[in-house]
DNA sequence: CTTCGATGTATCGCGGCGATATAATCACCG
DNA sequence: CGGTGATTATATCGCCGCGATACATCGAAG
């Protein structure tokens, strides 16, 4: 997941972790924080499987200003990595942790596998909106009032995903013949 | 987190492994599974802290059935431990995370408690809100469509949750003088 | 009669988080 | 000129929870 983000930030340009970070901040906003306690693990992670190498601390010459930063480019190796897991349409990309990353470099990624993902998705969101639906019908009105509005806030959260991934899947069904 | 949840549905009754998974599930419903993977390793963490004990594998005489469940209960500790929990309106009660699980909970939580916890979901939610708009804002037509969309998806269902939250709020203030 | 799904307990490795430490630089205010 | 706080920057530690996996029993359906 992490490594997958990295490797895309990666693909467009070489960076130091700090300014990982931050891109991926601004890329997923509300969804996943990714934290520090992460970041330098995972790129440390990526170096030892030989995905990406550490160049010397920016000698772009002119602003010598702050040393220490290491700056990460992505090996062939890496981008082929990163490629793979584009491809990939399997039910690990369309869980909750996954499938904003995913979307964040869905530009990249082949329009099959767009498709795929997309309907993945909204399949795994209909069966939490089925099993919400049950729960709520089933134990009628004698279940507590805060529990009950939990799942009333879930059921309706997810029945507008659903209605938000028919918009995307129509409108990549309208690109696709064009 | 999961400790909070066991401990308050052991409050109830005293329960067995298997049951308690089932019970949260039934209760969360959408928000968080937790897995089996957390569900022992955490029971015996509470047992080794004195909140829980183990209780022989229910002689409940009669249906004598499966054997091999282990029943586990509260302590005075335990119960202690949780009239804490339930007491606490600090920042991570109101994180993503942990929210709906306070909520789950909300009917044995202080009136007061209560109003912490959702007057401070929604300030969270709101600055969420707010970097999501600016974000939209800022890069204006320029970004790629895909986030953009995310991104769309991602303010209109926050500024639902701040509605949601102002209904629950509202429905406290008037519980309050009543 | 056996096979399948539910019941039930349990472990293992790992991915990610929050807290924390450290330190240099920059911008502002007095 | 000096202090103070925000930003830039890297890094580690312990803990929590997950997914995969293993194993064993039981009831029901075929």
């Amino acid at each position: 997941m992490f490594e997958f983000a990295l490797l895309g930030l990666l693909h467009e340009a070489p960076m130091h972790g700090y300014e990982l970070r931050k891109r991926l901040h601004d890329l997923l906003g509300a969804f996943r924080a990714f934290s520090y306690g992460s970041l330098y693990p995972t790129l440390r992670r990526l170096q030892r499987a030989g995905l990406i190498v550490e160049e010397g601390p920016e000698e772009s010459a002119l602003s010598w200003g702050r040393r220490a930063r290491k700056v990460y480019r992505l090996t062939p190796e890496g981008k082929e990595r990163f490629a793979d897991l584009l491809s990939d349409a399997g039910p690990q990309t369309w869980d909750d942790d996954s499938f904003g990353v995913h979307l964040a470099f869905f530009s990249r990624t082949p329009a099959d596998v767009r498709m795929r993902i997309l309907e993945g998705r909204r399949r795994w969101v209909e069966e939490r909106r089925e099993g919400l639906r049950e729960r709520l019908a089933k134990t009628g009105e004698q279940i507590d009032r805060y529990t009950r509005e939990l799942h009333r806030q879930g059921l309706e959260s997810t029945e507008r995903e659903v209605r938000w991934l028919n918009e995307l899947i129509a409108h990549e069904k309208s690109e696709q013949d064009e």
